[in-house]
DNA sequence: CTGAAAGCGCTAACAG
DNA sequence: CTGTTAGCGCTTTCAG
């Protein structure tokens, strides 16, 4: 091979191209297009002239290995077809904002084997953080994920042992308490409507949460139906026909899904139920956009922009974690009551 | 600085590792972990061996370095927040399942300067291809684009001239077709609803080929409402009411999104209005996510994952263009009807 | 404030 | 089928 950068070996632009232009060694081109250590005003003017005309854009993959930093975060969620993942990642992309960080998505598909393959991949990238969904991987997955030499937060669930630092809200808990909610109002023959198409560990620990709330109380649940495939208005309309048509006295309906949650609503509110008032019912996330139903429904807000905020604030140094405190944040989703549980006792 | 690679220089694994557990030059190692050349089973067993065992993770900055190859795919969006982008994301993430690119994901918040920056951040990635929504762009946006080195492709619209290769669909013929669509079914009093926020050329494309069809037949807007933040069922309500109370005469409503138009729907079902007899109604886009409310709302299925699927192809080389042959892919929208449009006359 | 030298970890190219 | 050599374009380090 001919020497050094011969000439134009591969029709891209180098420092060396600028710093011919501008008759600046190459290193002092290099201060100056990073904006580091102390180069003359006059110098400045000259290289940044010469990239300017030259319309040099910097190869970030040379800048990379030489320095061994990367600027980009890893971001694995299950899908990009379910609204809660890109809400998590408008988040991390809001707070990375005002940092030089990029994130890099890889979907998994709810498929551990998958995550498995997008991780590797993703930190055979040397990235400088990793967001990834859930606290549950492969034995390979949370070996990569210890060993990847840079914070990884995951995030949408507290209820285990992160590998590093987990941020998100506590399903469980979640479940639970909107159990004690719905007693709290009267309602004892309730209906759950799950998906279990998430492989989602997150909806069954709310499930377990719910249970529990109930079972100390005395109360089991009516009635359940546990669905795969996509969560939308059909799918609860569906569901919630099934259920009532099955089990006459069910005073209460709690889907883990706002959207299949409305599709029940709305159906409901045809079949001339009360609603809100001898029928309870309440979904999970609290999707804004679902605001304008002709009644709100009752859900609990899953702070998924807050987790996607909070995670990139600790993959860009912004939260400094105590020695020994706990590398869990959980955050705190509120019950909003809306237009479709009666008032409490 | 001491010689090459002196001795776990930055405390990661590299291939020399790999090399000397297993006996087998570097260069021989490479190529196992690439599946590239011919390497003996033992030979391969042995390295493959070495490396699990070590737990070794390739660099790719450096091998992007040296090959002068990068499997990121650069994808610059206006926002995560509007459901259409993360479709369009989902798309290209699918069909770039096969392959072993991934993508990276910008977002410009509506902001050409934004877009610059993102832009040229990921230039400086030399990724495998651009997709980039939208045909406006700033003079140094085009520039850079033109000069990526990679395959550009400027997806959910064709009205304008690409850079490079343009995938989506129309939407002045969207919007022209919608109009043909609503003067078919005898409506003439037709109040348009549509976001500003966008900084959408796309829905203002929409709204010219929309006059243009009513104009043809001598028709013209009865009443418009520009509206900027979220499209939401609460926003379609509240303009809704907005234009019927001020515009009387008013027999159909088209919104420039089907969130807004659900809203809108909703409230007209409440008002009693003889939605889909005398009161026609459409939005735009198709979300499946909202089969289920009470009618069906008319909408112009807009091809989001179809333009990831086709732009993803076009990256990965799929697709291959015929000299000379337009470069625009435009994908044809269906319009479906619903339940919300009387029959053509 | 500026420059020269020496690699970062990997792969292309060529020679066995 | 396997190994050797020479960089990829940039930044670190160390000397002026």
């Amino acid at each position: 091979m001919a020497g050094r950068n011969g000439d134009e070996r591969r029709g891209q632009l180098t420092l060396r191209d600028v710093s011919e232009a501008s008759g600046v060694s190459e290193m002092t081109v290099s201060r100056v297009l990073r904006n580091q250590g102390d180069v003359s005003a006059k110098t400045r003017e000259k290289v940044l002239e010469a990239a300017r005309m030259l319309g040099y854009v910097p190869n970030k993959i040379a800048g990379a290995l030489a320095s061994n930093r990367v600027n980009l975060v890893a971001v694995i969620i299950p899908s990009m077809s379910n609204m809660v993942f890109p809400e998590v990642l408008a988040g991390i992309n809001e707070q990375l904002e005002g940092t030089d960080l990029q994130p890099v998505v890889g979907a998994t598909y709810y498929d551990p084997e998958k995550e498995e393959k997008v991780l590797y991949e993703m930190l055979s990238w040397r990235p400088s953080g990793v967001v990834i969904a859930g606290l549950e991987h492969s034995e390979a997955s949370r070996a990569m994920l210890a060993n990847a030499g840079c914070p990884v937060v995951e995030v949408m669930d507290v209820d285990g042992e992160p590998v590093d630092v987990a941020v998100g809200i506590s399903h469980w808990r979640a479940g639970y308490e909107m159990g004690q909610e719905i007693l709290s109002r009267g309602y004892r023959r309730i209906g759950f409507m799950t998906t279990t198409s998430e492989g989602d560990h997150r909806a069954r620990k709310r499930m377990e949460g719910l249970e529990r709330a109930l079972g100390e109380a005395g109360v089991t649940l009516a009635d359940q139906i546990f669905y795969s495939g996509n969560s939308g208005f059909a799918k609860g309309r569906e569901m919630t026909n099934e259920m009532l048509t099955r089990t006459k006295d069910l005073d209460f309906l709690y889907y883990s899904n706002d959207l299949t949650g409305a599709g029940g609503l709305l159906y409901c509110l045809e079949q001339g139920l009360d609603v809100g008032g001898d029928l309870g019912m309440a979904g999970f996330n609290g999707f804004t956009l679902l605001e304008g139903l002709p009644r709100v429904l009752a859900t609990t807000e899953s702070c998924r922009r807050e987790t996607g905020i909070e995670a990139a604030r600790i993959i860009a140094g912004q939260h400094v974690f105590e020695p020994g405190a706990d590398r869990r944040i959980e955050l705190k989703p509120t019950i909003r009551a809306g237009d479709t549980m009666r008032p409490k006792l």
